[in-house]
DNA sequence: TGTACATCAGTGAACGCGCGTTCACTGATGTAC
DNA sequence: TGTACATCAGTGAACGCGCGTTCACTGATGTAC
């Protein structure tokens, strides 16, 4: 009998499920960097891994549930970067630089991420559509929650605060993806800070 | 001999070879409303429109080649509804609502091209996702050059007007394809009309 | 601690199926005279 | 206009291949006593 202080694997055998799942998810991610996931095949997945197709069968009924899986990795991992960037966001010119730049800084430690999440957003799994629209929802309301403690929000409607914050999220979307695509990350990310002052003015004058 | 006006189908061969190409196109995007462009098959398609899977060669190398062709059909399309939408395009209460009344309208005229649009902008096809950036990078620039002859832009630079073009265009493809996918229009329209309130707020203050 | 049994992650063979692509073809349409 | 030949959109058979899924299995890990 084993007794690890680590809450997830209890023992050497769920350990190495774990692993193997994890391989799994990897190697998934990683393949779809030149596709989308309603092509994925099982088979290329186990195959990069190195096990056999049927062992995929002990992780995931299919593929759509590995890519629900793997939203929920992309961004749980974006929700420690989110707190940071809150605190950043702001119309101040430096803010609005810090607040790219963190944004600049995520895409460059998880591209396979990033890309997965803009390509499968509208892509054509359901599952995982939802998954990735009800994490997006959840981000726009923890924005707004954020906003609702400031003083600047001070005379603004609870649902227009879920509208700016909505606007923050899609905006940090899209510009994730367009730094993904581009070769001149300096166009985007200046396009990226102009745009974000823009909605910061909109922003200072909409009580007006 | 036959002797047509129209420039297209030169003779009876040519307007039957029009025709299945058309079929082909049709079937396709319909099939596209459930999957992505990368696991589309070419057999597929062909049993759908009822020609042998063969016949697919005389009209498009592979289905990468027939995306394209569907891209410059959607975003073709649109050029027309881009000029009504860009005379509506203001921050007024009232040209703001009619800008997103037409891109509501475009949405329920072509919702298959539509969401292929938003599904295939970031997918897994990469000649596709080309042809899709490069006709909105053209809209932008249209949009951008339209606003450069209104007395508004005064004092704009070059650069900045293509800035808030593109954020118009953005916000456009976002809207569709937040359309497309909600139950409640009236929601997805009303936080258009903010968004939009708050890019004309920001535009406004912009030379401040 | 040692032993006997249960669990279950990963194996390996087998299946039927639809895929993309090749090739030689057919027969209606087009062209030359 | 009529005839003889060329073109070429769509046909139909055939191919090798990788797919997802089934099933009975093995052997290391876990559990009970």
């Amino acid at each position: 009998m084993s007794h690890v202080l680590g809450s997830r694997p209890v023992g050497v055998r769920q350990a190495q499920k774990q692993k193997t799942r994890q391989a799994l998810l990897d190697a998934a991610l990683r393949l779809l960097e030149e596709q989308s996931l309603s092509s994925l095949g099982l088979r290329e997945v186990t195959r990069a891994v190195g096990v056999v197709p049927t062992a995929f069968y002990r992780h995931f009924r299919d593929t759509a549930e590995l890519g629900v899986a793997l939203v929920e990795e992309a961004l749980g991992s974006l929700h420690t970067t989110l707190a940071a960037m809150l605190a950043a966001t702001g119309d101040g010119e430096e803010r609005v630089a810090g607040t790219v730049q963190l944004i600049a800084s995520y895409v460059r430690a998880y591209p396979a991420h990033v890309r997965f999440i803009a390509r499968e957003r509208h892509g054509g799994v359901k599952a995982v559509r939802e998954a990735i629209g009800g994490q997006l929802a959840l981000f726009a309301r923890e924005v707004a929650d954020r906003f609702a403690t400031e003083p600047r929000a001070a005379g603004w409607r609870e649902e227009d605060l879920l509208m700016l914050a909505r606007t923050y999220v899609d905006h940090m979307v899209m510009t994730a993806s367009a730094l993904l695509e581009t070769d001149d990350e300096q166009q985007v990310t200046s396009t990226a800070r102009h745009q974000l002052r823009l909605i910061g003015l909109g922003r200072d004058h909409w009580l007006d």
